[in-house]
DNA sequence: CATGAATGAGGCTTCATTCAT
DNA sequence: TATGAATGAAGCCTCATTCAT
């Protein structure tokens, strides 16, 4: 049984007490109304017509339209990694760990459509989205050069670049630019980039999972 | 003899006619409000007053707040490209051409502080200077091919990556991530995942210019 | 008991949710600003500091400017008719109608002085107003010529030009051109116009109600 | 030979000095404008565009936006008057000239698009034209009375009642409610309102002119 | 918790008018 | 006379936020 996408964290939340279960339904508003008319054109008062509540109601649950930018982001975020994790819990091998999570990572956010525009719309607006994006791969890097499959130092910087190629394919995965495939492109590119030779970066990458 | 960063279009058009001066005015000012507020928040009054006009004579330049946004990025960039011709009209060889563009364009773009805010918000906003930036590149990721550096398919995926991966390295310079050798370091990355071998790649993305 | 003419919407609105207490506020405000500066001078801003609220609130209630100007005319409108209807429900022959009418009409408008410059002006400028006002003076005339006191063919013309002399009656009443006894003179006109005898449309147009 | 109908009053001022001509212009042009837009809606930027000149030029020839409104006008009137008087010079019978005026000033103003614009929308908002277009019938329907054919008192309420008739009429010619027929129809209206034996009136109002 | 009316600052844009050339 | 750039007041409308119920 599937939930239909534009509602997940409602769905989530149905156990959850009555305030709990509102938040929620403002926050799955929100992602549809990001998708729809963008970050900052996104008026509250269309989210909580959208969330069919008052609005409001919105402050109830939330300080600021800042905030709700931000907890929405942040939600979908940790949602994915949730789910990343799940799938690649048993992997140990970084060339493999980067090249899965990177095709994951664009396979969940781009299918869910409303979340992959939300991630690509906040990744420039929030550098808290961008942090959080950094320290999960920056962990799968570290291992890397452990590992001594990458050869390249782990700096800030790297993790800026390598973390913002997996956002850009993302976004060329929803404007069309790239089809199915851009996940595997995407990794290929980083591994390439990490210093993995092409041969294996390509065989990595194009794996099927 | 430098002129003020700030005002680099109205020093261009010191001789022209009244009109294209107080053009390039708005264009410098907007130029400064936007790295200032961002591109979003910025308002056509402010950008007036740090023109020190009157905030109707805006709407003698430019149809819009949307018009110019277009024009000033597209300003930019083509002094950019063009300062960047001049540097590297001489070079034939594809890896020395993506390397020091790369370099060069961040240099450039970081060192007038405004323009690169500017480029780093303008280009996720506006497809039209993603799709300048990508044509320019593109010819030298082809020719790379054409001589066999690179080996890797030129399409405008690829084109989309690379491009970005500039911007996001001049983002990094900007905001303090990385120092002034981003370009280099990025122009290294470019090159490995263009399939250059990691030696020369280092070797070329590092060479003084 | 009578209610200050400048707030007749409001009165009735009284007993109504607060939503609408307010419209009808903001339909009384532009009554009286209509009056007072004219159809076009009229300013959104005027209205709303008329009756005494915030500007931002004009637009909880209405969409635009133009949608206020029509609902106030309409609404104006269907009020005299239906004050017109009650006094005229048991009248069937049509010179009596048609006099009583104007008579009828010429009064109440220039009573309500807000009412009758906004009848006035709106008039010409909503053609739904015309003919909403065409549609009930039609049906007087057919009955004329049905009662075969009409020797007139009607068509739109007719209705506009008829519907136009009420008007331009009401005009008069208000600039002073004409005073209380406009309606009687309309009223004589009109029914000469229709080619009732003079005599006759002198009685009818006369004769005390 | 004719002249477009667009621009009657610079052909008239083609022997006259520049600066007349420059104001010829302008009248056509605001008659262009006015009639496309409205009086209202047309500004001095758009006449001007219209008429081929600077902006500013038009301050040399009109203190105000005011002043030009109403010297089109009153300009229009006057030469619709001329041309009246042209055709009716010689007619005595207040009958015929009441009729031959109507008809002869629909159709004069009807022809020319942008007159038969002007004039409807100037008629409301004019005082000034609508004292001249009084005036000028106020002269036929005294000389109707003195011959003793009109059977109703002339006084500033039947004298409005009477033009507004006519420019009602011409009104619904222009917009098409009635066809070329609309002078007859209303000649034969106004002469029944003035007292005139409705066989007579019909006669008269459809006889070729 | 929820409602939804109200607020008012602030953004965009137009336009009559002025003024230096 | 003519030009056209510049002005700035004023209009329309949106929107984050508050508050009485």
């Amino acid at each position: 049984m599937t939930v239909p996408q534009s509602s997940l964290f409602a769905a989530k939340a149905k156990h959850l007490g009555k305030s709990a279960r509102s938040r929620a339904r403002l926050i799955d508003a929100a992602l549809a109304v990001f998708a729809r008319e963008g970050l900052e054109a996104a008026s509250v008062n269309e989210i909580t017509r959208e969330a069919e509540m008052a609005n409001g109601t919105f402050y109830l649950h939330f300080k600021d339209k800042d905030e709700l930018t931000s907890v929405v982001a942040l939600s979908v975020a940790a949602e994915i990694v949730h789910e990343m994790d799940e799938a690649m819990a048993d992997i140990d091998d970084a060339i493999e760990r980067v090249s899965l999570g990177t095709r994951q990572f664009i396979h969940i956010a781009s299918e869910r459509l409303n979340w992959g525009w939300a991630f690509c719309q906040a990744f420039w607006v929030l550098p808290e989205l961008r942090k959080e994006a950094g320290q999960y791969l920056r962990r799968d890097l570290e291992r890397g050069v452990a590992q001594g499959v990458f050869s390249i130092r782990v700096d800030d910087f790297l993790v800026e670049m390598v973390s913002s190629l997996v956002n850009v394919a993302l976004f060329a995965r929803m404007n069309g630019t790239a089809g199915a495939e851009a996940g595997s492109k995407a990794a290929e590119m980083q591994l390439r980039m990490l210093g993995v030779d092409p041969d294996r970066a390509k065989q990595a990458a194009w794996r099927a999972s």
